[in-house]
DNA sequence: TTATTAAACGAACAGTTGTTTGCTTGAATC
DNA sequence: GATTCAAGCAAACAACTGTTCGTTTAATAA
């Protein structure tokens, strides 16, 4: 692995653990046996690290949704593939989707502005998906945009409990999860 | 208002939009028209300011599931209540459960503990309910953990949502959330 | 009136912050 | 062998951090 993509995972596990307020530059050299002025040889500066951490993410997110919409056809299908990128991003890229998710108010501008713009897009899509989906299962009276958002938040505990994390049978997590948000959504 | 109280309030709003470490004492102190030096007069120090909310939110909740187990005999009827419980609790104390929930890891010790100590016998009574209400409506095969772990989170994007934390109906917001999430437990 | 006390303040403290500078090294390229 | 250049380092920077100190003010109690 590159030194420049060390550093931003070295980073990314110490945002994820203290946050990125409270993480210093000089822990990060730390972390990967460097001094401070040395990172500088690499990245542009700390705003940079969670600028990539968090764009980094939402390219991820991106392409993972744009594939669902050419792959389903059937509008339930296609909801649940969606409910289903999110479970697996959120197991297989566990500490960076916990930045991504908690620290993207640090991000100066013009960069949070763009990140704002980047998710509204994002939840549109996937707003769509599910009205899509409702219908077609008959449930179109029920808010969509509710239901979006708690899907999307009651994915994030996994990163939290190592219990589930490091769970054993990890596909038998994902199906149980997987079933108890569509449940949710679709379910009588 | 006393001085203090007002002192914690603002703390906590700042520690909601930025984080605690972001927080200065001098946001803090700006915040309500002082000097950083006056507020010393007041409470002991940042970390305090923290602990009074984190551990002020804790009893809230603890007095919350006491009165829901003491006041509903019906096994389904109290995980209705606890739901409940957690979605008002989150709509009416907005803004320091928002720091009760992302900041309290910047407590210090031996106070982190305490609070860990406590998280844990809190969720084991939402365990012990969730589990006699799956029981009772033939669902024991559920697991329960996961249940209550996605019951908690599902909840916590309402704060970032202005869209319904300002919802003319606040009411039709609690009971469409409700329906959502015991369904999402005992639903087919 | 005098004494007491809570509550405000400016100034300073020692430590930490992100970043820059100038310098050295060692390997690759000519 | 000479040149180039990425990659490392120590030292310093100005700004900011939480907190303490001694002092002043204003109100209350004696």
């Amino acid at each position: 692995m590159k030194k420049k993509d060390q550093i931003v995972h070295a980073a990314a596990k110490l945002f994820e653990e203290r946050g990125y307020a409270a993480s210093s530059m000089r822990d990060v050299a730390d972390s990967v046996n460097l001094t401070v002025s040395s990172l500088y040889n690499h990245i542009k500066g700390k705003d940079d690290l969670l600028r990539l951490i968090c764009f980094g993410n939402a390219e991820k997110f991106h392409d993972g949704i744009t594939k669902v919409e050419h792959t389903h056809q059937n509008h339930e299908e296609r909801m649940r593939a969606v409910v289903r990128l999110h479970i697996l991003m959120s197991l297989e890229h566990s500490t960076t989707v916990t930045v991504f998710n908690d620290e993207w108010r640090h991000l100066q501008e013009p960069h949070l502005s763009f990140f704002k713009e980047l998710r509204r897009s994002y939840e549109q899509r996937v707003l769509r998906i599910i009205k899509e989906g409702l219908i077609s299962c008959g449930k179109e009276d029920r808010d969509a945009r509710l239901l979006m958002y708690s899907m999307f938040s009651s994915i994030n505990w996994l990163h939290y409990s190592a219990f589930y994390r490091n769970h054993p049978d990890r596909e038998d997590v994902v199906r149980r999860l997987e079933t108890m948000i569509i449940r949710a959504i679709i379910g009588d």
